[in-house]
RNA sequence: GGUGGGGUACUCAAGUGGUCAACGAGGGCAGACUGUAAAUCUGCUGGCUAACGCCUCCGAAGGUUCGAGUCCUUCCCCCACCA
């Protein structure tokens, strides 16, 4: 019988471990948990690879927690970051919060009838901390040779930037996250990012000092493309699993233009497919690249899986029309449905008809300046309902209004922006 | 608190009185080629402008100068060593 470590292993979901023993406790169902960062409104799909680990842990039997760092994402987590972090005010943090737990309801079974999974947030135990209280009885249990010699800290004192002491503490108040769970919840394993061995050690650590009780920590990969770059970015965009920040559209898309160098390692972490329907997945890709057939499965599982069937309708119905060349008899309706999540821009019908394209490109926001609207056309990627605008002189003109009411501007193969008159 | 180093555009990083809207690299955007992939090639990458050109910009504020990213003063921030 596999653990859940040998499905971990098997999908490119396990980096390292803090102990061998890890084998021996897994074989039992456990408690398991793994922390979310509240710095923005809405996990992305960087946390999807947490997220799905989570996920496979509690469908192998196990009890998992996830926690939503109200607390730490007061201070703000150094690993990883090259330089010190803005702070963010209580208010932020408890809107991100509420972000999450919608987010995370996707993926865990709050329900299941013998493990259902739990959410915490550690902002419940911190704040009844006196600075004094916690250093004495969390601070003392801790080394400065120890604290020094974690990576995070050591880049940091090593860059130029330095580090604040705030952020020096924040593997404290992880650590102790740990032990609170142990005590309360009888967790046993944490689970996280590479980044975040530093933090997970401190807490077995501070477990066996103050409870004599062994924890584990689990780590799985930072998950980057062929390329190199980190996993999760879209034209420099951060791609949120919340459809008010990510449109269906493009979170389809993001998935379906996986270059083919990814396409079955992307199956393997993101999906939930059987191993073997993956292998047979990557051998059509080998023999027919061009249908990008894995591309495909990809975005349409990952997508399924965050937004539903009804999300992943309509990411593939615009995907259709938009790729599908003109524009013309499609009634505004569609159009409509079909641009729902893609960002739309509402303007006066004065400073829409009549008026050069490049201004109401620059108006609408479709680009940041008339000059960049400027240099887009004359590079030929200026399309407004899906025919490149030549001219850059050319006027808008009434008959531009689909019905009247709305036109579609593009910038390139895939940047859509839609203008709607709103007198 | 002292001494020394530093703060330049998205990032790194040149620039030490005019020729600087600011070298170069990376990134980003667009075009061509393709399969909405990768690689490659080309162009663009502060604002306004059809263009000439005008305006804003080099941590902040003042000052010197015909002219300052470049010199001076004060302030803020970062780093290292010392106390």
């Amino acid at each position: 019988m596999p653990t859940i470590l040998d499905t971990l292993k098997a999908r490119g979901l396990y980096e390292a471990q803090t102990s061998p023993e890890l084998d021996t406790l897994v074989q039992q169902p456990t408690t398991i948990y793994a922390g979310f960062d509240p710095s923005s409104s809405s996990l992305q799909a960087g946390n999807f690879v947490a997220i799905m680990a989570l996920a496979h842990c509690q469908r192998a039997g196990h009890r998992v927690i996830a926690l939503a760092g109200g607390a730490t994402g007061l201070i703000g987590d150094p690993s990883g970051k090259s330089a010190e972090r803005q702070l963010l005010s209580e208010a932020e943090v408890q809107q991100n919060l509420a972000g999450i737990q919608e987010n995370l309801t996707r993926f865990l079974d709050f329900n299941h009838a013998t493990a259902p999974a739990k959410l915490v947030n550690n902002y419940d135990w911190h704040k009844n901390f006196t600075f004094i209280t916690f250093l004495r009885d969390v601070g003392k249990h801790f080394r400065m040779t120890q604290m020094l010699g974690k990576e995070s800290v050591k880049k940091r004192m090593l860059s130029d930037d330095g580090m604040s002491f705030t952020e020096f503490c924040y593997q404290l108040l992880q650590a102790y996250d740990f032990l609170w769970l142990h005590e309360h919840e009888g967790c046993r394993v944490q689970l996280g990012g590479s980044d975040q061995w530093g933090n997970i050690t401190a807490g077995t650590e501070l477990i066996r000092r103050v409870r004599g009780a062994e924890a584990y920590g689990l780590t799985l990969p930072l998950v980057c493309d062929s390329q190199g770059r980190k996993f999760g970015k879209s034209e420099g965009n951060a791609v949120y699993l919340d459809h008010r920040k990510t449109s269906y559209y493009d979170f389809y898309q993001f998935f379906l233009r996986t270059a083919d160098a990814d396409a079955a390692r992307y199956l393997r972490i993101f999906t939930f497919l059987p191993l073997e329907q993956i292998a047979q997945l990557e051998e059509q890709m080998n023999g027919a690249p061009e249908k990008r057939e894995a591309q495909r499965v990809l975005a349409e599982e990952v997508t399924r899986c965050v937004h539903g069937a009804h999300g992943l309708a309509v990411a593939q119905r615009a995907s259709e029309v938009l790729f599908g060349g003109s524009l013309d008899g499609l009634p505004l309706a569609d159009l409509l449905g079909i641009f729902a999540n893609v960002p739309s821009a509402e303007l006066p019908r004065a400073a829409v008809v009549g008026k050069p394209v490049l201004d109401v490109v620059a108006a609408a926001g479709l680009v940041a300046s008339k000059g960049e609207a400027r240099r887009l056309a004359q590079q030929g990627g200026l399309y407004l309902n899906n025919r490149r605008v030549t001219d850059i002189a050319q006027l808008f003109v009434a008959d531009d209004l689909i019905e009247g009411r709305v036109a579609v501007l593009r910038a390139g193969k895939k940047s859509f922006q839609l203008v709607k008159i709103s007198d």
